[in-house]
DNA sequence: CGGGATCCCGGTTGATACTG
DNA sequence: CAGTATCAACCGGGATCCCG
């Protein structure tokens, strides 16, 4: 009855970092190399994008391709099964843009109601 | 430029959690009492509940209704804006549920690999 | 260029105990 | 029943330096 037994959880798990939905999104659109996703995805820190990489990989959501050149170049793009993730991931997206400033709005409320 | 600024990470904070989403899925079906949660939600305790549920209601998610009876009964339920995010996650719920397996499959196959 | 290794800080979380 | 208070542990994440 560990956490992985809940499916909710232990995918969720995956995306609760503050960068994976960022960088989801960002190979969406196209495949990008590791320092276009760290513009793309800005004031992420180098680490956290590597860390964050691995995970994604791990998880099967996103490829990892390395061309061995000199300087070396990797890419990273979306797998079928990220893509189909993605695309569930959308309407949240759209919901957050379209929302964000009500729900600010509800914070201050309740700030204002708690002084 | 804070976090603030960008809706998807600043209304991603408030579901990062661990308990977020399973908690406004309890609700989604019916409201439910601090102990319902606290057992719909099993192994959260009572001090993380009690905080998701002040963060959600915060944001304007969850209503918060008092019974002043003896002993005290609180009831949470949606409100019309946590039952439209709500929507917008379930295609993400379903698609979690269905590709679990493919996950823990790709992570076995990665972590062989680095092996 | 794309990382890995290390150090370290601060917020988040959990356990436990107490209360109206 | 539904919280609040306090303390300790943990870990996400940034900074920095190094490497092929």
């Amino acid at each position: 009855m560990t956490i992985e037994d809940c499916p909710i959880r232990d995918v969720l798990a995956g995306l609760s970092g503050k960068w994976s939905v960022l960088i989801l999104l960002a190979l969406d659109e196209r495949p990008h190399r590791f320092g276009e996703l760290r513009r793309a995805v800005s004031d992420i820190s180098q680490r956290m994008l590597t860390l964050t990489l691995r995970d994604l990989q791990r998880d099967g959501l996103i490829t990892r391709t390395v061309h061995p050149t000199v300087p070396p170049s990797v890419e990273y793009g979306l797998t079928g099964l990220g893509r189909s993730l993605v695309l569930t991931l959308l309407p949240m997206i759209r919901w957050a843009d379209a929302n964000h400033a009500a729900i600010r709005g509800a914070r201050r409320g309740f700030d204002a109601a708690a002084a």
